[in-house]
DNA sequence: CACTTGACTTATT
DNA sequence: TAATAAGCCAAGT
């Protein structure tokens, strides 16, 4: 039997958990699995989620609220579409108001 | 089995 | 302030 949870399955499951209308970033989601510094693998995980439709990986971000992974969708607008269909306002692929839409996992589900 | 690439972040120059 | 280096781990070639 193999790992039951690996940490991509830890990562599905934090991002699950991320509320309509917020969002988070890679490294926050690492920080919080207590992965430090491996905001990469996060970003990898999404990779591999984004066959789920479980994992609204749209709702992930990198630290900057920029879109970087809106290539990944099945086109490059549906990331930003998805967002702003949950009340988030993007611009130039860029979060506004990221400040207030973002959600910590290490504040909300401490 | 070794090297390269990648949805990132932090520190240093 | 901007550019570069390093660290992280997994998957693909």
């Amino acid at each position: 039997m193999s790992k039951n949870n690996d940490f991509f399955d830890q990562v599905y499951q934090v991002v699950k958990l991320i509320p309509k209308g917020r969002v988070t970033s890679y490294g926050s989601i690492a920080q919080y699995l207590g992965a430090g510094r491996s905001a990469r693998i996060v970003g990898y995980a999404m990779n591999s989620a984004h066959t789920l439709a479980d994992v609204p990986a749209h709702r992930v971000v990198n630290r900057n609220g920029l879109l970087t992974g809106k290539m990944h969708f099945g086109t490059p607008d549906t990331m930003q579409q998805r967002l702003e269909a949950e009340g988030i306002r993007i611009e130039d692929d860029q979060i506004q108001n990221f400040k207030k839409v973002f959600w910590d996992p290490k504040e909300e589900l401490l």
